[in-house]
DNA sequence: GTCAAAACTTGTAACGTTTCTATTTGGAAT
DNA sequence: ATTCCAAATAGAAACGTTACAAGTTTTGAC
């Protein structure tokens, strides 16, 4: 009695209702079967327990035209697996950033996972306040470029064992799983380049936090770069900018720069954005490149190839840093407590039109 | 005596296991309260239910002493609210987008949304894929550029009321909310720059498919503009390029254009990814910018003004397009039921150094 | 001293799954 | 006929929250 006026409430609501939630339970109670056998059913568990091959069909018939889709936060909660992915980079509309994350996203997909982005610019505060908000939100491993300074934080926020890859910026003292590349060499032999060309005066632009790991180890490419040629090296040559201001895109720091030290013949800059910040400066002192400037750069972007003159750089292995960092990640979600293993890739410094040897 | 060995027995696991899980179940038995209350004290619920201040106190240092951090997939079940938003775009490392997914990024996450990302590469199957797996992932509403051609397959997959803004693209026939801007009218200015230049035979270099609505309004854009000056126009100086062979960096079809039709003294591009093939081919033809040929292009990117020389371009509001779209749907998100409200933003046409008067 | 209202707290259900442990039925083996 | 097993299904618990409807106890007013 009472069951079938339940029944009649349900069809009431269903004809009432423009778009009835279907769950389960809807499928199961239209059936009159236990939603654990709907379940079984549509998880392909059937077979193996031996359920009716007319009930199954029954089932997966009306799930079909019910259009039943499991909510995946339900699913979620129940196997304590979210099947999404946070991805932390420091800034998304990055070039950098934004062509890794395609490749990981893409890579993700295809395994059923799906990534939570979020960008720290730069701060540390914000890592640490994103990080949280991940963990939070259940996300069953994280793929990150850290901005932190010392590994404590990261160690009080992330429980061990949990499955995190870092890209492109290491940190020191904390253990985990990294893809990258191997900054300083690749710095070191473009350096050797400029040197090569007969260039002495080279400047080394660099950006503020110096204690990223890419950053330091670029900049240290560039002493060695001088050590191995037993040549000085000057302090004066190295300028360090403000995140911040290149964020806001006040080059005056540079233009300063220019004018203190006209002697400088080559340049070496850390970064894309900091080589189309030069790319103007030079532009508005009326320095020629190459002629007047040499200039390399870390990070190759779309453009770099087609600037008149086309720009010489150091490219990453964009595609292979996203997919190593998403096999990585899967690997500790699936096989848990595997010990974190480091990869270094090969980069590849492209010579185009923006050096020349020194007159 | 049967709660007594369960306290043992929760103690006990609690001494072993490195990292308990902290629910408000554990606070709430360590505290010998209900969850209920935890529950209240932690949402800030107590004061209006008079909750004893003292036991305030104490759940909240147990909490704190706890580090305990709410399940946000169990609350999203439970509250029928993700706190999620879903961001579809065609390609996510095309800068374009990547710039208004920063400022999406940024406006939920001040608001308490985070987002989950994903590239339809332009396939209209993927498309649907994606924004079914966003809907079963009960995101709690979708932001989103259509790639699709009739509105058919969205309207089927996506219920009436849910929460959803496209930007940049509209589809016809498909009533939504959308921000954007007027394609049409931007490159009717832009073509007319050209021909006040003095410029007759003018390219129009666009993508398939041309039914994407910014590509097609281009196109109106361009032929409009020949039209209020009472110019002919000819088909000849159309070239509709494959999507899949630019991501491929295929540029032939584009240096054919070029040498079936050098009268051409002037182009209009329909993205920053043509403008950028065609820098490159022009490179290679020998052609120079903008004594050979005048270009102009629709979307800024950064290297357009450090290129030498430097582009000219019709540039949207990014950070405006990214911030309306998320008041949009948050609008939606929070009152329901709104009628669907277009919005459209002004371009700004940016005269740089490649275009000027015929010779 | 009674009674209602405030102060304080709790148990239970629910969100939509999956998983674990039953239960029922019919038939084959003893 | 009993026992046992496989086939077929169902019930209940659990994941971690919040919401609802009830409890208690205390206070203050008459």
């Amino acid at each position: 009695m009472k069951n079938n006026l339940h029944f009649l409430l349900k069809r009431f609501s269903f004809a009432v209702m423009k778009t009835r939630k279907v769950t389960l339970s809807s499928i199961a109670d239209d059936l009159n079967v236990s939603k654990t056998l709907v379940s079984l059913v549509l998880n392909g568990k059937a077979d193996a327990l031996s359920i009716n091959k007319e009930t199954q069909k029954r089932v997966i018939a009306r799930a079909n035209e019910l259009n039943y889709k499991p909510n995946q936060v339900a699913r979620g909660l129940r196997m304590g697996q979210t099947h999404t992915l946070g991805l932390l980079v420091a800034d998304i509309s990055n070039p950098f950033y934004a062509r890794i994350t395609r490749t990981i996203e893409h890579m993700a997909e295809t395994e059923g996972y799906s990534l939570i982005v979020c960008s720290s610019d730069e701060s540390e505060s914000r890592e640490k306040h994103l990080v949280k908000m991940l963990l939070d939100r259940q996300v069953d491993g994280i793929i990150m470029t850290t901005t932190m300074h010392q590994p404590e934080v990261l160690k009080e926020i992330i429980p061990t064992q949990f499955p995190l890859v870092l890209f492109d910026r290491y940190l020191t003292g904390f253990d985990s799983h990294y893809v990258g590349v191997d900054n300083e060499q690749a710095t070191r032999n473009a350096v050797k380049h400029l040197l090569d060309l007969g260039h002495r005066n080279i400047g080394f632009l660099t950006l503020t936090p110096n204690y990223i790991s890419t950053l330091y180890d670029r900049q240290q490419g560039y002493l060695t770069a001088f050590e191995a040629y037993n040549f000085p090296v000057t302090d004066k040559y190295l300028l360090q900018l403000d995140y911040v201001r290149l964020k806001n895109k006040d080059y005056n720091q540079i233009t300063q720069f220019f004018l203190e030290n006209p002697e400088i013949t080559a340049l070496f800059t850390s970064n894309n954005n900091l080589a189309i910040a030069c790319l103007k400066t030079v532009k508005e002192l009326g320095k020629r490149i190459p002629e007047d400037l040499s200039l390399i750069t870390f990070d190759d972007v779309e453009c770099f190839s087609y600037t008149a003159p086309a720009i010489s750089c150091i490219a990453q292995p964009l595609e292979k840093i996203g997919e190593v960092a998403v096999k990585m990640a899967l690997q500790q979600i699936k096989n848990k407590r595997i010990d974190s293993q480091k990869v270094i890739l090969q980069t590849e410094l492209i010579y185009r039109d923006s050096t020349c040897a020194i007159n």
